[in-house]
DNA sequence: ACATATATAATAACAATTACTATTATTCAT
DNA sequence: ATGAATAATAGTAATTGTTATTATATATGT
């Protein structure tokens, strides 16, 4: 697979994660891009997701619940896991990379970075309470 | 399932887990119980493993390269994956429950913990070099 | 418009995990 | 110790999430 070619399908998976703020898995993802394209491939989703996300048009989340999600905003910030209704939620922070060197002070090894996932009770799932 | 019946491929696993630093993956767990219970079933490592980690007398590690690994050791700790070799290390740091603040200021809901992942290279890796 | 290469849909294959079931082991009361 | 009740097991089948295969369709450069 040399170069790029465009296609309907992936673009429409880049533009469902660009507008939606739900972090979806693959199968997710399936479903809603299969409303405009209805008989796309699962695993033409599965493709795409993969390939979007090795070229970083995308991040591939794995989830402390043990699923992938895909995620449109590449720009850096960091994830919340509700664990009363299971959503990934942004969360935009100030940057806590030094970690890294705390981490670094009992460790013998290169820390080249960090993944960090909140978890704990969502805003909507407060309310409902 | 009401109350623990003792068993001793659960004491098996267990005992392994304890004396293991190598976060196992539920195969090698497998693997290596077997060489005293030759004909341990993998449906029973998979179901003592999740209800030890339920229970709480282990950790299940949903890992970043997507597999799940399990460990022994219950006391706080941190980890670290090894992006050229994949394994996984512990590693002993002073406590940063504060990125949990830091994260609550620019997020509504309820932040109860968090999980981090430190990647890099590790020691082992870092002398073959 | 044509040649070449990539992407697709549909399906099959695969690996990791869970469910099922008849048998075995543990526990507890006698 | 014996036996009844129940949890745990081994072995197997089923399920799930993901990747590979292949013939056809689509996109790109000349």
């Amino acid at each position: 697979m040399a170069v790029n070619k465009y296609s309907r399908q992936r673009e429409a998976i880049k533009e469902y994660l660009a507008h939606t703020k739900e972090h979806p898995t693959a199968d997710t993802v399936y479903m809603n891009i299969r409303a405009t394209y209805p008989n796309i491939s699962l695993g033409t989703v599965y493709r795409n997701l993969n390939l979007l996300a090795e070229q970083g048009e995308i991040i591939k989340l794995n989830c402390q619940d043990g699923s992938d999600r895909f995620d449109g905003n590449v720009k850096p910030h960091y994830h919340f896991l509700c664990n009363n209704c299971g959503r990934v939620h942004d969360i935009e922070m100030e940057s806590i990379d030094h970690i890294n060197k705390i981490a670094g002070a009992g460790f013998d090894g290169k820390i080249e970075g960090h993944v960090t996932f909140f978890y704990g009770v969502c805003p909507d799932c407060m309310r409902n309470e």
